[in-house]
DNA sequence: CAGGGAAACGGATTCTTTATCCGAATGGCT
DNA sequence: AGCCATTCGGATAAAGAATCCGTTTCCCTG
C-alpha cells in the first residue's frame, strides 16, 4: 500500500547519479553553497538534463546530499540515551547537531526548512524527532530541562544557534559558548524546596 | 576631510527616489522579500535604469529601506538606559529588537550581515553597537549578565532567536519564550555567597 | 548474439532574472 | 530663452533555471 513499484535504475543511470552526487558534495565542500544545477552538471561532465532528471530541484539534490548526515544524527541521538546523566546526554547530542550543521551548510538549510522535497528526508526528520523526543523527555523527568520546552523548540533553537555562530565576526569559540547559553537557558529553574 | 562634496539631488530625481522607496516598502510589506529591482521598477512605473541608478544593488535598496528602523532601535537602546533595573532595561530593549526584526524581514537580513552597502548603515550599526554596549555594561556591573557575553554576542544571539522563531511550525508564543531562554542563558550564575 | 524497445543521455532552446548602456528628455542656471 | 549637466527609460546583453526531444545506451528476449 505505501510504496509504489519502483523499477530499479539502469547501471549507467546509477553510475551517473552517484557521480553527480559526489561532484556536488565536492563543490559544497569547496564552500559554494549555491549548488546551481547547471554548474554541477558542467563540473560532473554530464548534460544538465541528466542532473535535472535525477534531482528535479536544487532542494532535492541538497537533501540527497545531506541525508547521510541526517542518518548519522539519528544514530547519535539514540546513542545519547545511554548517557548516565540525562542532561549531559542531551548536551552532547546537541553539540553533535551543532558541529555537523557548522560543517555542512546544506544540513543547516535542510534542518531549518519545514517542507521536504524527498520523502526519505521527511522520514529521517521524523525519526530524528522521535529520538530527540526521548532524550528530551528523559531530561524533563530528571528535572533538568524546563517542561515548556518541546522537541520542536529544541530543533528551532539549535538552528538559531547555528545561525548566530555563522553570521558573527570573531569566533572566540562562539559555538561552544552559545551552546552553553542555550543549555543554561533551557534549564529548569532550580526549585527552592517545595 | 571625511565627506566629499555631494551635489544635491535634482527635484525629479529626489521624487523618483522617494517613490521607489515607498513602493519597495509596500512590496516588502506584502510579504515579498525577494525585492527584485526590475519588479520594483515596474511596480513604481519607472524604468529599471532609474532604480539601478539610485540603488546600485538589492542590498543598497534594502539598507535604505531599513535604516529608518535601525535608527529607531538606536533611540530605544538609549531610552532603555533609563530603566531602573539594568537587566529589565536590556530585556525590554532586546524584545524591541526581536519584534522589529520579526515585523521587518529586511531588517533581520541587514542585522545578520557584516558588510554594508551604504556608509550610513555602517554608521547606524556602530551607534547601535555603542548604545547596546552601554546597556550591557550596566547589566554586567549589576552582576545580571555573564561578563563573557559581549555586545557582538548579543547581536548574534538575538539574530539567532529571530531565525529560530522564523523557521518554526506552531508559534505558541515562541518569540517571547525564546527571548526568555536567551535572557536566562545569558544571566550570570547566581553565586552562593562568597 | 542479434535486434527491438524502454530508459537514459545531452544540449539546444526557452523563459526568467540581473545588470549595463546610451540616445532622449528634463531641470536648473545664466 | 538657451545651454549643459543630470536624470530618465527601456532596449539589450549576460547569467541562471528549467524543459523538451532527437540520439544513444542498456537490457532483455528469441
Amino acid at each position: 500500500m505505501k510504496k509504489q513499484e519502483k523499477p530499479p535504475l539502469r547501471v549507467d543511470a546509477a553510475r551517473n547519479r552517484e557521480h553527480v552526487l559526489a561532484i556536488a558534495r565536492e563543490l559544497m565542500a569547496q564552500g559554494d553553497a549555491s549548488l546551481q544545477l547547471n554548474q554541477v552538471a558542467r563540473a560532473a561532465g554530464v548534460g544538465v538534463g541528466t542532473v535535472y532528471r535525477h534531482f528535479p530541484t536544487r532542494q532535492a539534490l541538497l537533501e540527497a546530499l545531506v541525508n547521510e548526515h541526517l542518518e548519522s544524527l539519528v544514530v547519535q541521538a539514540r546513542a545519547a540515551e545511554a548517557a548516565s546523566e540525562p542532561r549531559q546526554g542531551l548536551h552532547h547530542f546537541l553539540r553533535a547537531v551543532l558541529k555537523l550543521q557548522l560543517a555542512d551548510v546544506g544540513l543547516a538549510e535542510v534542518l531549518s526548512t519545514q517542507e521536504d522535497a524527498l520523502p526519505q528526508t521527511s522520514k529521517l526528520k521524523a525519526e530524528l524527532g522521535v529520538a530527540t523526543q526521548r532524550l528530551l523527555a528523559r531530561a524533563h523527568r530528571a528535572g533538568a530541562i524546563r517542561t515548556d520546552v518541546g522537541v520542536d523548540d529544541v530543533r528551532r533553537l539549535i538552528c538559531g544557534v547555528v545561525h548566530a555562530v555563522r553570521i558573527g565576526g570573531e569566533p572566540r569559540a562562539a559555538s561552544e559558548r552559545y551552546l552553553g547559553i542555550l543549555m543554561s537557558g533551557m534549564s529548569a529553574p532550580t526549585r527552592r524546596e517545595d
